[in-house]
DNA sequence: CACCTGATTCGATGAACGTCAACATAGATG
DNA sequence: CATCTATGTTGACGTTCATCGAATCAGGTG
């Protein structure tokens, strides 16, 4: 096993300070159409298991073949991953025979950011 | 008339402690059910807005006449304001002419740590 | 090159969702 | 009691979504 190559933020742009603790003001209708795309990719049962998978794997990532076991056949499972990495949450990369994903921490931390505001 | 303290827990029962941070392991099947359904809440602009704009109002509470101006029609307003409500992330109790809405808090918490575990 | 395995893409189908107009209900007011 | 305003509910319609099987692509292996 190799070292893992902190790969490239191919889909940091959505991966960018979003916006203010949803408690700190009401959204504007832009705001909330960028932020709700997080939300609702983690809205999926399956695709909150298949994140959990790869957030809870050591090193933050996980190939395909160690998740795939949530009940639903395999283009379904790469379906949402795909999902879920459109949304900015995750980052994929091959490496030989088997794709990794990987977690995109600074979103997550965003995301805790809106729910979590100062000393909650 | 009572005097709105301590509202009932009339919602109560989505507010439990739900689920382990999504990053300490891979949630079974029915964590992933129950903790979607409030990703899922959230995963629509319109409720966001919504959702902030109660959050964001002084108390921590507002009546639907306040919050109303998203630019979609009234009874689409109290469609989305009953998902929340369902989700476990708002309550609602009439006090005269007007229906409020207040968060509730220890939903959001919960979510936030769900999110942001232990000094990420 | 032929073949196997892992992973994604494609096309179709059925369910869920967001939206609105119309109607119904609750409370206030005259 | 009649009426007005504020919300909630119902039914319908079009869109989006989750899911699958089949086909396709990518890498490794004989």
């Amino acid at each position: 096993m190799k070292s893992l190559p902190l790969l490239e933020p191919e889909t940091a742009e959505a991966a960018t300070p979003c916006c203010p603790p949803l408690t700190e003001r009401t959204f504007t209708a832009e705001e909330a159409e960028r932020t709700a795309k997080m939300f609702k990719a983690l809205g999926d049962p399956v695709r909150l298991r298949l994140f959990s998978a790869v957030a809870s794997h050591p090193g933050g990532e996980a190939c395909v073949c160690d998740i795939s076991d949530v009940g639903v056949s395999q283009p379904t499972v790469s379906h949402h991953l795909k999902k879920l990495k459109e949304a900015g949450l995750l980052s994929s990369e091959r490496r030989g025979t088997w794709v990794y994903y990987r977690v995109e921490p600074s979103v997550v931390t965003a995301m805790g950011n809106l729910l979590a505001p100062a000393g909650n």
